[in-house]
DNA sequence: CTGAAAGCGCTTACAG
DNA sequence: CTGAAAGCGCTTACAG
């Protein structure tokens, strides 16, 4: 494999010149540099990584602490891992993957070998054993989520607050006054992560501050279960006019197939928004309008914020992304018989 | 950071010393050994990871190129990604992610660099390119699935014709004459991988070797198509007793939905077998016999051979896992009625 | 604009 | 059983 000696002999300078042509960190002449690249090309040289890691500053490497349990949601797990693993690479940064087994002494071994330039924290619970390591580690880090205990960290999340608001205002806007949630099942509500609570209380307060009527459950992951959910919110609000899912996608769908099967149309009857699902919802019949949790725009931020503290610690915060609606046709206005005042 | 000098100033001894008493790679004096394994305690030692790729003849990260696309199925995929990951640290390994948008590319950045001492391979699709970049790199890498040319590749996967001819021989022992299986979706045979054609040939030679009629229908992963799918099996087979699945979660779950609606028990009136799944099959309403797709298997064997490979050139090979029955009593003779002669 | 050289922190022959 | 030293392949002050 050929060395930074090799390509230093075949474009006739020495290796300093070839170290700073290939990064860029002192002027060059364009002369100078266009041998070097020719070198470089070839000789089909790459620096070799582990010099690079010794003798430089950083290692390009972050690791990425990736919790799978066996209530992880697999879909909405991968888009995660892979979001991560796709922006560090357009930083030119590669990914170590983690798992479980290792959650806090991986963290350890990888950080103080100087493995890794820093870490990214994913499926984040609130009270995660992997934040107090961290903060004795004093290693660059970002978690995408939020602990309870966030004094100090460097946090990315979506706002599931602000996108139950949302969510609320859309179907306000179309002129429902009572509204259902579908949410995850009760398990996941209990423990883990506090993102399914977050969004649940921000619904609870949008309706409360709009004067909207809500009711709220929380089916298992099965088909039978889903039916009883719905045969739940109806029967505790009759009038309900539409309804919010804030589920895994065979929810969606499981949703969808029931309310076929009673006869009830999208949007004509019902109408129905998809909140924070990292997957496609255009795809199901209707496509449902959504207020999507886009792995990547969490991921992009978190990685870039991770490289910001590579070169020095930046203030600690919680960032929040801004949730956005788009619109495939599964929100209506309510059908008459529950206007105040019946047209016609 | 401590580094080696600080312990073997700590311990009175040289850094070779260190060096060998960590490593064990020459005899030292228990006393010395004592004292050098207290100096790192104390100091919190740990060796330098960019030196010791730099200095010694391994970097103890392995690549891991998972590609994942539209139709990847994901909790799958994660469960071959964590198996890797885990059977790699268990051989004191890590391993770095490298996703679609590398590819290739990426196997040539990690390995000309000398980033990694090799690359397994997941989602192995019958025309690769990343075999040929492998080929061209004379890079360590173990395939787990196998290309169409695996000629000087090292590939493991689970035996699938052998798992076919098992589901056969256990449905035929316990009586059956008439068979369904019931595959993935029609674009997972189109492209990809060649697992899936090897389990359905495997299928149908094993029926055809013992005299078994069999019928075989691909659904869509959505309801409706699994529905007009075991419509179609009982049409052509109005005698079939018994269903063989080689499909995803939601297809088993939806199976058995069905047959539910239509009154028919498991196993009184169908036996049913879930075959080459990579997900529990035992919390399914029955719990359902099974021949797993074991990813901690073949990730494992994977690993061991790609470690092997690390110190030296080994015989390439395509390596089958032999599949294993697991019964849960989803299994049942046929009922009277298909019996040639009825009993009583 | 460029070069000679120190030094990063290990591993491993070489010597005793 | 142990130590002194070379060397891995880079980056980066230091010098000119």
């Amino acid at each position: 494999m050929a060395s930074i000696h090799d390509v230093a002999r075949v474009a006739g300078v020495s290796i300093s010149t070839v170290s700073y042509a290939l990064s860029g960190k002192r002027s060059i002449a364009a002369s100078t540099r266009l041998r070097v690249l020719d070198a470089v090309e070839r000789l089909g040289y790459r620096p070799n990584a582990g010099a690079r890691m010794l003798a430089g500053t950083r290692t390009n490497i972050f690791a990425l602490t990736a919790p799978f349990h066996a209530d992880t949601y697999a879909p909405a797990h991968m888009a995660f891992v892979l979001a991560v693993a796709q922006a560090a690479r357009e930083h030119d940064y590669d990914v170590l993957l983690l798992t479980q087994d290792e959650a806090t002494s991986g963290l350890r071994r990888v950080a103080s070998s100087s493995l890794v330039d820093g870490i990214i924290v994913l499926d984040v619970a609130g009270d995660d054993d992997r934040v107090a390591v961290i903060r004795e580690l004093g290693v660059p880090a970002t978690f995408i989520g939020i602990p309870k205990d966030a004094a100090g960290l460097v946090c990315v999340d979506l706002d599931f607050e602000a996108a139950a608001a949302l969510a609320v205002e859309k179907l306000v806007a179309a002129g429902h006054r009572s509204i259902g949630l579908i949410g995850h099942s009760p398990g996941v509500y209990a423990r883990g992560s506090n993102f399914p609570p977050r969004f649940r209380d921000g619904f609870f307060a949008a309706a409360a501050a709009h004067g909207i009527e809500t009711a709220f459950v929380m089916p298992e992951r099965d088909g039978p279960s889903v039916r009883i959910a719905l045969d739940a919110l109806f029967a505790e609000r009759p009038e309900m006019t539409a309804v919010v899912l804030h589920a895994e996608e065979s929810i969606h769908a499981a949703v969808l197939d029931v309310l076929r099967e009673r006869g009830l149309r999208v949007p004509q009857d019902l109408s129905v928004l998809a909140a924070c699902a990292s997957f496609e919802t255009d795809h199901f019949e209707p496509p449902l309008d959504t207020i999507p949790l886009v792995a990547a725009d969490s991921c992009w931020r978190a990685v870039t914020l991770a490289i910001e503290q590579v070169s020095g610690p930046i203030e600690p915060r919680i960032e929040l992304v801004p949730p956005r609606f788009y619109e495939r046709g599964s929100i209506a206005p309510p059908p008459d018989r529950h206007l105040a005042s019946p047209r016609s």
